[in-house]
DNA sequence: CTTGCCCTTCACGTCGACGTCAAGTTTTAC
DNA sequence: GTAAAACTTGACGTCGACGTGAAGGGCAAG
């Protein structure tokens, strides 16, 4: 395998250039623990093809809306494979959470759906606002889904 | 309609206390135009009933990733139904944009589904870490979805 | 009148994922 | 051999959505 000439891996520059993340970005992730690198005898950070899947996932797993510590701490379980009981736990917390953002923001997306249904009809019609007569209508409809910060209090 | 007993409307602790958000956020929200109120004469923020659910929409369009600038200018339209065509553009642009999370999301989800079955069942054979023989099958599960962030250089 | 809670307006602090400048070293190109 | 490009560490700046006091005013209860 391997027949990509790279001599001993590419340097910092090359990885930023086929990744699209910047060379600060890759030094940050090193130093969160997220990446390791050879270094040469210069100090020049080396790295192997794998490196740059692996900063396609730790991206993804920053768009999912973990944190560097979280990912530092999931990413041996999900590169390597190394799953103990704790670390599946935490991973099946982080897809559940995700399960929830996804629903809430569907709901949301839904909801601008019918807003833009709406107001587009009213351009049609010419009509400037739409709380002609209906008004109470639309009030339920503004409850969208979850996301509630804290529910704290709600029934007096 | 409006039975409930409000007065002159509620203070911003009872607002705070009725939506989960802190009085400080209200009154960012406020400094950002995101929501107005009435004025006793000694200065005190006095609310109608509507900004509950006002609050309850800014916080989704929180959640969905717009910022406090994008809200501000877009709530006109979906709170009082007033639209240009600007706004709808905007709002369609949003939801697009929102679109597209979703689904850069779900196939993280999905990702991260397959690897705890995988893991999981890797705990159930016994097997510590599953780059026995088949370790390229798995690299190619390795890319999931979008979210590149700047696809400038790819193809050398 | 005082206690106490809620309210007001500054105004600086925080946190995370980097950006950006600085100053020095190593690698590459000619 | 020299200049440019790429690299190194270090450290302060940024941005957004608030947190967190500080210093004072408003108002019902005792």
């Amino acid at each position: 395998m391997q027949n990509t000439r790279k001599g001993s891996g590419m340097r910092i520059g090359e990885l930023a250039r086929r990744t699209g993340v910047t060379t600060r970005a890759l030094r940050y992730y090193e130093e969160q623990n997220l990446l390791t690198a050879e270094r040469s005898g210069s100090g020049q950070r080396h790295y192997a093809e794998t490196a740059v899947e692996r900063i396609h996932l730790i991206r993804q797993l920053y768009a999912a809306g973990l944190s560097s510590k979280a990912i530092a701490e999931l990413t041996p379980c999900v590169i390597e494979g190394r799953a103990t009981p704790e670390l599946l736990q935490r991973l099946a917390v982080e897809r559940n959470q995700l399960d929830r953002r996804i629903a809430d923001l569907t709901h949301t997306r839904d909801r601008l759906d019918s807003v833009i249904d709406g107001a587009s009809s009213n351009l049609h019609t010419g009509a400037p606002c739409p709380r002609d007569a209906n008004a109470e209508t639309r009030t339920d409809s503004y409850r969208l889904a979850g996301t509630q910060p804290r529910p704290e209090a709600a029934a007096g």
